[in-house]
DNA sequence: GTCTATAATTCGATAGAC
DNA sequence: GTCTATCGAATTATAGAC
């Protein structure tokens, strides 16, 4: 709840900060939490390490600050009902092809708790609420979240971190005609039975 | 190719060499590799450190080591063809419900990369080569078993990496009903096609 | 085989000059 | 705001006594 009382004027600094945070996510991304180094996130961000700490407290702070991620999930209630598959996918896929915020959280969930935490908060929350809002019985709404998210971020995993070579050679439009059924029946259908 | 050419007697460190394992196993799924120290997982085992390094060499034999893993696939040609998702989905569960090997590796894999190249080999190998025995249009094996691969790792990612509430508390009958169909149709449907 | 001692790095974080 | 210098802690790995 930093609101800024008065229109301060742009600082200085801003330039930094962003260098900062730019640098930050590629490390984390690519090293995960622990071997992205502060010195080495400071390094590509041609600045000191001290900066760093100055800005942002702690390496927990910095993660923090860099992870921020919104899925930008569109109102489902507008789609019509038999593209919800398709227009998930879709979404996920271009919402984290050109940033690698999600790789960077990706990583860094698997040894950081931290990490994990703005995870389960993402995908059980933004994902969850967006799974309600369209009206399946609220008694299967988490599961078909839970659901939907296994499969999206298995995409990810195999494909971003791991880089099967199938996966993540994979031509996006294919991935979709491949995947949208299967989010969609996790959304629309029932177990056993077809898309 | 280390073939005993004698029956030798069993060593009295067989013992020990065992219980470093378990240690390591655990301790590599719970703290991903890097934060896994040598120092802890001797500590658990009861024994001194400096065994760990004499027995496997250096952190990474010992990961090495510990991290070894087989699917143990069914034959799929044995299997009647429209029971194949049920079958692997099944499979799969009970492989590493009671085994955290596949943890271990799994959550080394974001950030090690002996460790995800270790993943690429045992789900593009042994897994690609269990899809293929069965007789799919050789061009489409690979994005096949990539799928496959995607929604069941995004199955343990979520069930036992970040725990997910809805994935973790499930019940496995229940997560069978609903992957079988996805795992069957990416083996043997096409996109857009329902199962 | 087992252990102590320690080498050689590396890291996050702090103190303080300018 | 920016930088140098450094602390204190932790790590893997090695050397060598017993």
């Amino acid at each position: 709840m930093t609101a800024p009382a008065q229109p301060t004027h742009p600082r200085r600094s801003d330039a930094t900060r962003a260098a900062i945070l730019r640098a930050a996510r590629e490390r984390f991304a690519a090293d995960g939490y622990e071997r992205a180094t502060i010195r080495a996130i400071a390094a590509d961000a041609q600045i000191d390490p001290s900066m760093v700490m100055r800005y942002y407290g702690s390496k927990e702070g910095l993660f923090a600050a860099a992870a921020e991620f919104d899925l930008r999930l569109p109102d489902l209630t507008k789609v019509p009902p038999s593209r919800l598959g398709e227009t998930l996918i879709r979404h996920f896929l271009a919402r984290w092809e050109g940033d690698e915020t999600l790789v960077a959280l990706l990583r860094a969930a698997s040894t950081n708790p931290g990490a994990g935490e703005r995870m389960r908060g993402i995908f059980a929350d933004q994902l969850t609420g967006a799974v309600a809002i369209f009206g399946t019985d609220p008694a299967t709404t988490g599961r078909r979240a839970g659901l939907v998210a296994s499969q999206v971020l298995g995409l990810a995993f195999t494909r971003y971190i791991v880089r099967l070579p199938p996966m993540a050679d994979a031509d996006p439009e294919e991935l979709i005609r491949w995947i949208a059924p299967t989010l969609q029946r996790y959304l629309t259908g029932s177990p056993d039975e077809a898309a």
